[in-house]
DNA sequence: ACAAAAAACGGGTACGTAAACGAATTTAAA
DNA sequence: TTTAAATTCGTTTACGTACCCGTTTTTTGT
């Protein structure tokens, strides 16, 4: 004995309605052929009128297919545990979604060692995922996998860093000339115009570089504006050992024993500080990204503000949104800049990276 | 002819090694009784076994029962606008979670009127809803209210403000103690340590000023660890229309002439804003929440920080997580503190609230 | 020892959708 | 006109779990 509880919506609903059967319905739904233009638009009309959105549940369920996401970003290395971050966002999704059939796979490349990750783009392309989540530090390369990943009709996102006029499925990332920007306000509230401030890069391979340089130019581009401009000294260190960075920075603060504030371009901030703190000056500086070792130096004195940009988050959103428009073709924002969150002694404590 | 594919998981699968029916099974999942201790145990060891995760698609399919969740917060008004946000939040969880069996009713109260407030409770408890989210406003009639959704086994989530020591599911919000400190540390880059600085509160019911002191005392200690006690000012402002608070104001500002700083404890900084700029002196103000009239006076220049805390993002968790801890009873924090966010000029346009 | 009550268990349908498969109908080819 | 091919459509099974209802087995009481 059927409980026959009386359904308003629904493609039994439909199909009654329209006068055919749930097979029909559910070939207009998913414009499959094998309908006439005549019943087609009837069934249409009727899917208009009762507004009808699918039971995601049901359809999961029905579906019975699994989904596989490849994710691709930079192995965390003795030199910057700032992956690690990423890594914890997308093992974070993969435990919400993995209960909902999908399956994510992962992949990681060495960040000086452009081989690496051409090897892992070919080894995820013979993998045939149904997405691919993408920290794109080599940019030729990586729109040379991106390219082929449109020719698969393989959907993706980018975080991180961006392929400008890539046809990703979105980017979640950082503004990076505007964290500049705002790096040099912070420390003009610090600071007198007349004081001199000191740029660092510190970074082996000029792809990665190119992140660099725009968080310099919104930096100068600030100091342009409100300070005199010729007050901006810069090093780019290329020899990213502990050693050759501290070498590197007493030959700069030799030359120049008026330097007042330093702004380093990314998450090596931890190192400089151990060399300011050894230098003994009191000296303003500002740096990327939460991680531990920076937020040790912040609570010492040394760091006063670190600027981050939510990279679990990034990661995390990033797996959400293409695990949404995989399963529900749920519409995803092409750009999703992360907020510029500003760190300081007093509420990294409660800072969600 | 059916299709065998071979599940390695599932109820069917333990059915059959346990040599038993499915609905046995389900028996023991779900701890009914009508299961002989044996077979139980039986039953208990293969799911431990096989780690037997419950697909939870099929599981809310099943269940034919649509959750409801009430949602109780102060409804917008002209004062402050405050409120808009979080309310954004619930109806971006709302639509999110409808398609997945979850109603959504939403509550508003007057947060100038108490009685406003019990009689939505009432309403609530009426409906008889499986879970509540709530911003208690009023601590007394909050308990109250809390006290029998705890009778009633209806599980309930706070935000913006807790009520210690109260059984609730969850607590989503800020460390107000920990937010006034940080404005006090933002101050002390911006003065010396002689300055004087003055805080305003402005609100008119007593309970809601509970929230307020919390942040003054954050502010006051840091105060008391770095620069004189003494230079602190307080005002008290319980008329909250424009033109009694300019007037308050004024009388402070005829009667100290020394007045560097300013601290307002909540979101009416705009208004303080208003008359300081009137003023004509060159102050910095320090104030919270990300309301359009409180970024106007930021770009101006007049508001130098906002701090801030996510209202939309809190009631969004806050809905999440119930729904979640309703349907698949994940595990929920007890306790989340909400990130303490530093707005200025520069990165209000990226901020996400 | 026997009936009655209680406990233990199995069969089967439902949730809403997907899709394989086959039946019916129309169209095209001969 | 006949038949093959193509088009259009319906029936049915399946996804994994919940739970009703009826049947079998065990326990209890006399």
């Amino acid at each position: 004995m059927k409980k026959q509880i009386t359904e308003l919506t629904g493609v039994k609903e439909i199909a009654r309605r329209a006068n055919v059967s749930i097979a029909t319905v559910d070939r207009v739904l998913h414009n499959r052929k094998g309908v006439s233009e005549q019943t087609k638009e009837k069934i249409s009309k009727i899917i208009e009128e009762l507004n009808y959105k699918p039971n995601l549940l049901a359809q999961r369920l029905a579906s019975r297919k699994t989904l596989r996401i490849a994710t691709l970003i930079p192995e965390s290395s003795s030199e910057t545990s700032f992956w690690d971050a990423p890594l914890q966002g997308i093992e974070l999704a993969d435990a919400e979604i993995k209960q909902l059939g999908i399956i994510v796979d992962k992949y990681f490349y060495d960040q000086n060692l452009i081989d690496s990750f051409v090897d892992q783009t070919r080894l995820i392309l013979e993998s045939k995922p149904d997405g691919v989540l993408l920290a794109p530090s080599f940019i030729e390369e990586s729109v040379a996998f991106t390219e082929k990943c449109k020719e698969l009709k393989i959907p993706y996102v980018l975080i991180d860093s961006d392929l400008p006029n890539n046809g990703s499925l979105s980017y979640i990332g950082p503004n990076l000339y505007h964290s500049g920007y705002l790096g040099a306000h912070l420390v003009s509230y610090l600071t007198g115009p007349q004081d001199k401030a000191l740029i660092v890069n510190i970074s082996r391979e000029i792809d990665n570089h190119h992140h660099l340089l725009k968080k310099e130019e919104g930096f100068r581009t600030y100091f342009k504006d409100h300070h005199k401009p010729d007050n901006i000294i810069k090093i780019d260190i290329r020899e990213t050992d502990l050693k050759s960075i501290e070498h590197q920075l007493s030959r700069v603060f030799e030359e120049n024993n008026d330097i007042k504030v330093v702004f380093v371009t990314n998450s090596r901030v931890s190192n400089v500080a151990h060399f300011i703190e050894s230098l003994g000056k009191d000296l303003i500086l500002i740096g990327y990204d939460f991680l531990k070792e920076n937020i040790e130096y912040m609570h010492k004195g040394i760091v006063d503000f670190l600027i981050c940009q939510k990279p679990k988050q990034q990661a995390y959103r990033g797996l959400i949104s293409l695990y949404r428009h995989l399963a529900f073709s749920s519409p995803v924002e092409k750009i999703y800049f992360m907020p510029i969150d500003i760190l300081t002694k007093e509420n990294s404590a409660f800072y969600r990276n």
